[in-house]
DNA sequence: AAATAATTTTAATGCAGATTAAAATAATGC
DNA sequence: GCATTATTTTAATCTGCATTAAAATTATTT
């Protein structure tokens, strides 16, 4: 027997559901999205979640997790293959915006952490600074081997994870959009660093 | 008699009303605020608010024209005072930025426009929308008077309003980081379009 | 194919929080 | 100070969902 080749049922389902509740959330808003909503998307009965999932709150945590999973990879990827601090970047926010409008999306926007019980929150929180504090590390690596022009590391590294964390506020799953940012975003964002020589 | 030089005591308690209920959104998210939460801010009790406003849907509605009205009127000074396009730009991202961290604030994101009733979801749109198409005719003249490099002008006020909205996500209140947003934004946010001379 | 386990549904229940009506208090005009 | 109007509170109600328990169905194992 292969080691789990082929995932369990249970798995992929839960999958299904955390990609069909960030699809609610992003597009309905948190509270405009009851488990009616998830279930529906599914083919299947609002209480049918709750073999998957404690409550409506767990659901929530998970697609965060979910959400800063994909975060973590895009990164993780981009630190072990790019050369300057520059390139780096660059390669992440090509990883991290392709995936977002890619397979692994629906990406959840994390609008609603505060309503997340404190145990949740904090994890999530953590793992947000944990990303932001990755990608000012590029930043500042990128000043220090030359490839990027001092600037304010905070504040640029603000900027510049807002607008890939707004994305899915307009993109709504149309595949020639979703080419057009690929392609463009990674540029756009990173036009601004690159140390003018 | 002045002509409403003093705004009347309904006015203005409405107004604060609409900055507690936009600090209250933005920091608990959504769901999470409840019109005791608001009230609590106010001193009042939660039923006071039913004075002010319809109900919670009309609150959110009312808290998100306001947003538009800030981003609109840092639009119509820049257009008003600024000389090429990429001037205005900066100007409007200035103004934007000082009106959001500063005394207009707190400006609520607009995370729940999905959950406002159709006719109030509409009229939301149609502002977000002409905000949009205004900076991007800001890029588009920049580009046809020189002082912008040529680029997906879509794209790029997608990924330069995403930066803006998303400041209230991590922004709450700090004087200093306000100081320091209003210095840096402007010039990070257009630092990637001004044309290589 | 019987037995067991996994998944989903049906049918209630429960409750937080929005909403309402009437009463109480505070402000304003005369 | 009295009457009127504006604002807030108290005290219920109302309700949409989330949640639960038990039954039904579907899949798996032996």
């Amino acid at each position: 027997m292969a080691i789990n080749v082929e995932e369990t049922r249970f798995q992929l389902q839960k999958d299904r559901m955390l990609k069909a509740a960030a699809h609610c959330f992003n597009e309905k808003g948190y509270s405009g999205t009851s488990l009616k909503d998830v279930a529906d998307r599914l083919g299947l009965t609002d209480a049918a979640l709750y073999y998957y999932v404690r409550n409506k709150e767990e659901l929530v945590y998970l697609c965060y997790l979910r959400a800063a999973d994909v975060g973590r990879d895009a990164m993780q990827q981009a630190i072990a293959s790019g050369s300057s601090g520059l390139d780096k970047i660059r390669r992440y926010l090509k990883k991290h915006v392709e995936a977002m409008v890619g397979d692994a999306g629906p990406v959840a926007i994390m609008s609603e952490i505060p309503s997340l019980k404190p145990e949740h929150r904090d994890t999530v929180l953590a793992l947000s600074r944990k990303h932001s504090t990755a990608f000012e590390a590029l930043i500042e690596e990128g000043i220090e081997d030359g490839s990027i022009a001092p600037c304010n590391v905070r504040m640029t590294g603000n900027a510049i994870m807002g607008s890939v964390n707004w994305i899915p506020k307009w993109f709504h799953g149309d595949a020639t959009v979703a080419g057009e940012i690929v392609r463009e975003f990674p540029e756009i964002l990173s036009a601004g660093l690159a140390r003018g020589n």
